[in-house]
DNA sequence: CCTTACGGTAAGTTATGGCTTACAAAGATG
DNA sequence: CATCTTTGTAAGCCATAACTTACCGTAAGG
């Protein structure tokens, strides 16, 4: 189910980025919107819509909070695309079969 | 690069309803718009984003279009999660391992 | 032909989502 | 304890995206 949030939480470029930034390691909020051409409240709320989808966890440590990928959020999405892969690709050979069927 | 443009197509909860009414054959806007709560044109409208994002193609038939699903935007969407996958999934090893240090 | 069925496009409206600035909370540091 | 750092949240603005109705072109069929 949490495929239907991961997909529009992805489909953000900026939100994408910040995601990509953490696919090596953790970062602290402040790291991350460093060098991004939004501000860091934005950077925030970006984390807290990737973190609803499961995309991403945090965890205290002073006075940052430190954000990593939470790979629950990616295997859903994989899940959810794997299904629909078999089966669309069978699709697709049928189509392909009744086009050349016209020639 | 194609994945940046599945990703915000499948986004739409009612394009993902006409996507996945594709997924087992192909099917003319007519019939794909039966049942979903918007009108045709809106249908249509959807049609044209999953097109441009490589995830349907289309075939004239008489005066029906018939749209199917085109496997080359979901691979690349596929390919983007696996690369993603396996970094993603070391790093958070990596983070699991900080959290029980700390106990 | 004339009409009917089908579907794409244009124009306009409205809701949503991403951004900003301002502010508040909570831990570190002297 | 005062201050500075780091972050989340609130409020408001604005661009965009999803929808509607109206219209047009094109193929089928009497």
């Amino acid at each position: 189910m949490a495929y239907k949030d991961a997909l529009p939480a992805l489909a953000d470029p900026t939100r994408r980025k910040i995601f990509e930034r953490l696919r090596h390691g953790a970062k602290p909020v402040g790291v991350i919107a460093k060098g991004l051409p939004v501000s860091r409240p934005a950077v925030s709320q970006h984390l807290k819509v990737l973190k609803e989808a499961g995309l991403v966890d945090d965890r205290a440590e002073g006075t940052r909070r430190v954000y990593y990928i939470d790979p629950k959020g990616l295997a859903d999405l994989r899940r959810w695309l794997d299904q629909f892969w078999d089966e669309a690709l069978e699709a697709f050979r049928a189509e392909v079969e009744k086009d050349h069927e016209k020639k």
